[in-house]
DNA sequence: TAGTTTAGAATAAACGTTTGTGCATTATTG
DNA sequence: CAATAATGCACAAACGTTTATTCTAAACTA
């Protein structure tokens, strides 16, 4: 039913090597006759031909396809990642095998060793969490790996991310310039490079300023809604409440909202609040938030890049480290306190 | 490098073919000795032997893949459903092959095309707008396609949707037994199916109550933010202002939040407002958005069955056409007006 | 005119499976 | 003991490509 190169072979008393290189535009190459040549191409339109991807495959070693692992598919923050580098992929011609690996790791695992198995020519992979062994040991074996987000910067793997840890000490400066100083960090997963750089953003922020940071107000164990509700009522509870949050993702500071609201406090009037990752509705909301905007589109766009590069050159050459910088975009959930802080503005 | 039949073959004085079977498990069917059976199973083990996808589906003629078509990965409505996709569809051993179509006709019939060429073994497909030609052509071709969200119903095609036309009747008539008589529909994309059959439900919802609905109130032409915003802006400076607000999408609503704040108004005690789409952070708004909720999960998992089952079965047998229905989220958007309407609880 | 070059292609092997058929050897039967 | 049946596999083709090599006829050369 659907045409081969035996198809179009036959049609005009060819063999099958011939049609394949005009197809491969290795005509002149091959010396076919520039008749030969039109007449096959011609054919090959008309039937609508399209080469059998895995009879190519089998043959070249190589799928054109790129496996992609995400912790949750359903956070707007990794889809809008997604989202770019498909477009970026498809720009190559390559196409992108989904696979959503519920931030676990053995589901990671196991995926990984499928998405291998299927033969993809390279990885993109948000890890989930700490361990890591199970991607160096591929990337060793020679399968072209990009990580995005979390990284494993003592790994030497290829990885893009966000400047996480400038983007934590702009953002603490900035409570800190209005005059804040008890300043809590609800965390994300801990061991984590994304969630350790904005710790210590925060920590080094302090330092800056000569200001001491109680640790006890560094809470929090996870990216989640539930974990923003959580600490932020223990805080919220506090002998000395703290006067701002930091929170160390989008969702940890929904719930950090749903919290004050429950308290009947607002922002930011009784808090201050700043959350990473920017998202459209957080413009929106009664105070709009001030949050640490992450170069979503950029990343994406760059992890396909640099795994294209790992593809193409065969010798995995230079294992780019990739450091996004971040944006704070200041809206209206950070108040000034009397006793204001010097040193200046930070830009 | 990697192991192949003729490695396991070889290491034994097999033939492959032998291999093949037992690792199908047809050892008994073509009476091949448990001894030797034992011996290919052991030693496939121990070189972790994978099949050769490529080889495999040359033979066998499918993929164990999906191809995935959505307009808009970014938008958490579609995200948490194509989560469920692929977690259903990896429990029958099939992996999703994902493409944007950046809701562009032209991309979504370029993208199909190239999915049909890399032989998927069937399509999920959000279609993007109004026409369907391509898709109905391809199903007719034989390729197993079901449509998920936006509908033909009259192109007899297999879907699953929710039941639009029962989640806006149900919203309208909580709003007119609210006590609102003059309630304005903001439209998605108008001639999509979703769209036109939550419009049918605003307008019979008000028939039932006797009430006439000026067709003006009805406006809008995208399920975007920016719509939402525009819309709202020019019905609150309209000389009958309307009480309340159905939006026929999330992001509606989102612009629809923006206008109202913009005008200094707010909800719902100048004007109510209604969503669709439940999100998990229209809980958390100043005032919480009463919304119709639809069951993202369960229409992710039905799509997959209902696409499985067409492949397997080789014959389109009853291309089912599933309506799931929706729910109302009661929150804290919708005021309670003097002239109230009898008639009673819908539920 | 014999030898050499060149043009224009065909042949064939290989990639790794699956699957229909065939072929020894051993075991069973009458 | 000869014919038959059962056992346990091997052979080979096919799926649709790509690519190294070979072949043939015509054209050119000396």
């Amino acid at each position: 039913m659907t045409p081969t190169l035996k198809t179009i072979a036959e049609k005009h008393g060819l063999s099958v090597a011939t049609v394949s290189r005009v197809l491969n535009g290795l005509a002149s190459r091959y010396r076919i006759s520039k008749k030969t040549e039109e007449l096959v191409l011609k054919t090959a339109r008309e039937l609508d031909y399209n080469p059998n991807p895995q009879a190519r495959s089998l043959r070249t070693r190589h799928t054109n396809t790129i496996g992609l692992l995400i912790p949750d598919i359903s956070n707007p923050f990794f889809a809008t990642i997604v989202q770019n580098i498909e477009r970026e992929a498809r720009k190559s011609d390559y196409s992108i095998i989904l696979c959503d690996s519920e931030d676990e790791t053995h589901l990671e695992k196991q995926l990984l060793k499928m998405l291998k198995a299927r033969k993809v020519d390279g990885l993109i992979v948000f890890p989930v969490g700490q361990d890591s062994s199970h991607l160096k040991e591929l990337y060793e074996k020679g399968m072209p790996i990009v990580l995005v987000d979390r990284c494993f910067p003592d790994i030497h793997l290829p990885f893009v991310a966000s400047d996480n840890y400038q983007g934590a000490f702009e953002a603490v400066s900035y409570l800190i310039e209005n005059g804040h100083s008890t300043i809590a960090c609800i965390q994300g997963l801990p061991k984590t490079f994304p969630n350790d750089q904005r710790v210590q953003g925060y920590l080094d922020a302090h330092k800056k300023y000569n200001i001491s940071v109680n640790k006890s107000l560094i809470v929090g164990e996870s990216f989640g809604m539930q974990n923003g509700y959580i600490e932020t009522k223990m805080l919220l509870n506090l002998d000395k409440r703290p006067t701002a949050i930091l929170a160390l993702s989008n969702l940890i500071a929904v719930g950090s909202l749903k919290a004050i609201a429950d308290e009947k406090l607002s922002v930011p009037q009784d808090i201050s609040l700043i959350s990473f990752d920017d998202q459209p509705y957080l413009a929106i909301l009664s105070t709009p938030l001030t949050t640490v905007k992450q170069q979503s589109e950029e990343m994406g766009k760059i992890a396909v890049k640099i795994l294209l590069n790992q593809i193409n050159n065969a010798e995995n050459t230079n294992s780019a480290q990739i450091l996004l910088p971040t944006k704070l975009i200041k809206r209206k959930s950070v108040s000034r306190r009397n006793k204001k802080v010097g040193l200046g503005d930070m830009n």
